[in-house]
DNA sequence: AGCACGCCGACT
DNA sequence: GTCGGCGTGCTC
């Protein structure tokens, strides 16, 4: 006698395939067991579900086929993990399978029984927890958090100053969990893969390399496996992770840790479009963990739920070490020449910062050498034939660049319009920046005597395996004197020579009409301030340099006061009273297709078709509008915003206008999605 | 999403 | 005469 098994399978959110499927089983397997179901002429990985077989829509036995079987020796997912994934799938609207599946290690689909067998058995038993390693004494203020958290519920936003020791904060409560169960398990997250390496050796440092497992998507498959079955096995200890580790299988789950948690890294950017940041809360919840946000910029959201009692806010204005946050010199542009890439007093402090021995990091958030080529005698641009943008000129190797779609030309030798050959640079990014610093500062000496010496770091320096981890290493031996980088050189590293951090041109997006811009660049701004002065012997002579054109702007006084919450008060008074997030609930409809038109009369149609849904009448649907950059590899990109002030009300609206979407076919239509709660509009 | 089937242009 | 383009449709 067999029985029905509801199965769920990676399948796309519109396919005709939305739910669970049924199936014959000879035995019967508890829901969360991973198992393998033919699928058309496929075999597929699925995950035997919660719900009854035999829905509504549902096939005759006779009609249904046999599963080929569970994948033996793994423990079913758990029911928290389930409802982790079935609520993530039901919030940004994708289909159950879509989500549990991606949310598993890909090669777990790959292996047959006998590799499967061979990887547990590998996985091997729990190591013996390695004596604890010597710790830092505590702050008050990391004490009075840490007394917080073990006394309280949560969630928690760490609001800690850069350099205040959250880190710290973060392993004494892990530690905290341990001691209470030896068996409990927590989970850590960061926004960026190249941030993980040096948070995991803190990690294995405190708790013993065996403890300790990351899980992102710069591992090799292999890796990932090892890593989620370590989790899922309860082996591990602590996982450490990106925002995919948000839905490690972890059966002891006592904590979760956010680190930047205002990061926008955070949200996936395609398929489910997700919020690792608000999962883990969800996730918190669900399971009885402990969450700790921590931030010395929290994200306006995070914020506002403290100032409505939701999160409980722990407050470490002090950095460690009695080192001070660097003053803050703005420089109003308008007082220059024009043109002027540098101003002389910044230009003279990195003089002296050099003179000394000590270092600078000049900060452009713009790769390349400059973002438009431009022809001198006719009005030819380096646009790219894919794209609605500029191509990049990048000096280095001499090529026009998409930074869109990747295609890349050697750059022409004469305008290809009208044939001039004068052919000039426009705009500046850090590869420019780097050859005018160098010709600016060419006169200078080190205090050894030697030239000076600048060096550039981005996404174009460290392509290359390994060379991040080189060109930081010869930043931290101190063999640069100034060193020229995007965003990427913010975030995180732990440089103790730098005294001097210089923003030479972050007005751009101040004027940007993403409402949430101000928020990125304060973010921005103290990130890269922090960068400065971590080490206490030279803290009180560090300085952070802004230079703009818009020195009354409210965001550069509070910066100068180093005044977060002086700024997200601002910035929430201006959100309430526009009615914006976190007041109000958005979700974008994006659609792609052939031509503009085809993608706006989708959007046209489905915004025609809304009126009746549930929730219409507490959701405001706008017109559709070309995305910014309009068109990518040739596709044409629009969007649809809709907005309400009830998350509810949102939510019924997006369930009930899915079918409506899925009906929709459009000739030209390549794709559309929805995304709830997004970061860029 | 895969993977089929199906109906129209340039190649051995 | 076939290889192959991607449009349409199905998968328990």
């Amino acid at each position: 006698m067999s029985c029905l098994l509801s199965v769920i399978v990676a399948t796309p959110a519109h396919s005709a395939l939305g739910g669970a499927l049924s199936y014959r089983s000879e035995l019967p397997l508890a829901p969360g067991t991973l198992l393998r179901v033919p699928l058309g002429r496929r075999e597929v990985c699925g995950v035997a579900w919660d719900e009854a077989p035999g829905g509504p829509d549902a096939l005759a036995p006779a009609q249904l086929k046999e599963i080929l079987g569970p994948l033996e020796g793994l423990p079913p997912l758990s029911a928290a993990w389930r409802e982790l994934v079935a609520f993530t799938a039901s919030y940004y609207q994708r289909s159950l399978g879509e989500v549990a599946l991606a949310a598993l290690p890909p090669q777990l689909r790959a292996l047959d029984a006998a590799q499967l067998a061979r990887r547990l058995a590998r996985a091997g038993p729990a190591a013996a927890a390695a004596p604890v390693a010597s710790r830092p004494e505590l702050t008050p203020d990391q004490a009075q958090a840490l007394e917080t958290i073990a006394q309280e519920p949560g969630p928690f936003l760490l609001f800690g100053a850069t350099g205040s020791g959250k880190t710290e904060v973060y392993l004494r409560a892990v530690e905290a969990l341990l001691a209470q169960d030896p068996g409990a398990q927590a989970l850590v997250l960061v926004p960026e893969i190249n941030l993980t390496p040096q948070l995991q050796a803190r990690f294995e440092e405190r708790f013993g390399a065996p403890e300790v497992v990351a899980l992102h998507s710069g591992m090799t498959n292999p890796q990932r496996l090892r890593s989620w079955l370590a989790a899922h096995l309860g082996r591990a200890r602590i996982v450490l992770g990106t925002r995919m580790a948000v839905f490690a299988s972890l059966p002891q789950l006592g904590l979760i840790v956010v680190d930047e948690e205002h990061d926008p890294s955070y949200k996936q950017q395609e398929g489910a479009r997700y919020s690792a940041r608000d999962l883990a809360v969800y996730r918190g919840r669900l399971e009885g963990a402990k969450v700790i946000l921590g931030s010395a910029t929290p994200s306006l959201e995070s914020w506002h739920a403290c100032d409505r009692g939701r999160y409980r806010v722990l407050e470490m204005p002090t950095r460690v070490g009695a080192g001070a946050l660097p003053a803050v010199r703005i420089v109003n542009m308008n007082h220059q020449p024009r043109g002027t890439l540098f101003s002389p007093p910044l230009l003279a402090a990195i003089g002296q910062r050099v003179a000394r021995g000590e270092q600078s990091l000049v900060f452009l958030n713009r790769r390349g050498y400059a973002p438009v080529l431009a022809c001198t005698a006719c009005d030819w641009r380096s646009e790219c034939s894919h794209c609605s943008a500029f191509r990049v000129y990048h000096k280095i190797d001499r090529t026009l660049r998409c930074h869109h779609c990747g295609f890349t030309e050697r750059v022409p030798r004469a305008c290809p319009s009208c044939g001039n050959v004068d052919i000039a640079p426009l705009g500046r990014g850090t590869e420019r920046l780097e050859e005018q610093l160098a010709e600016l500062l060419g006169d200078l000496r080190r205090p050894d005597g030697e030239p000076v010496r600048i060096a550039r770091m981005d996404a174009d320096s460290t392509r290359l395996k390994g060379a991040l981890e080189q060109q930081l290493a010869q930043v931290h031996s101190g063999e640069v004197d100034v060193l020229v980088g995007t965003q990427m050189v913010t975030k995180g590293h732990d440089f103790r020579r730098i005294t001097l951090v210089a923003a030479v041109n972050p007005d751009g997006s101040l004027y940007s009409s993403d409402f949430r811009a101000p928020e990125r660049l304060f973010s921005l701004l103290m990130q890269a301030a922090g960068r400065a002065g971590r080490d206490a012997a030279h803290a009180a002579a560090s300085e952070m340099w802004v230079q703009t054109f818009s020195p009354e702007h409210p965001l550069f006084g509070a910066l100068k006061r180093h005044d977060y919450p002086a700024f997200a008060g601002q910035q929430l008074r201006e959100r309430e009273q526009a009615a914006m997030p976190p007041f109000a609930f958005q979700a974008l409809l994006r659609a792609e297709a052939r031509t503009q038109e085809v993608a706006q009369a989708f959007l046209q149609a489905a915004a025609a078709q809304s009126a009746a849904l549930a929730g219409a009448s507490h959701v405001v649907v706008y017109s559709p509008v070309p995305m910014t950059v309009q068109r990518v590899a040739n596709v044409e990109r629009s969007q649809l915003l809709l907005e309400s002030s009830s998350r509810p009300a949102l939510q019924a609206f997006l369930a009930a206008w899915q079918p409506v979407l899925q009906s929709l076919r459009m000739k030209g239509l390549i794709r559309w999605a929805v995304d709830v709660d997004p970061l860029v509009i």
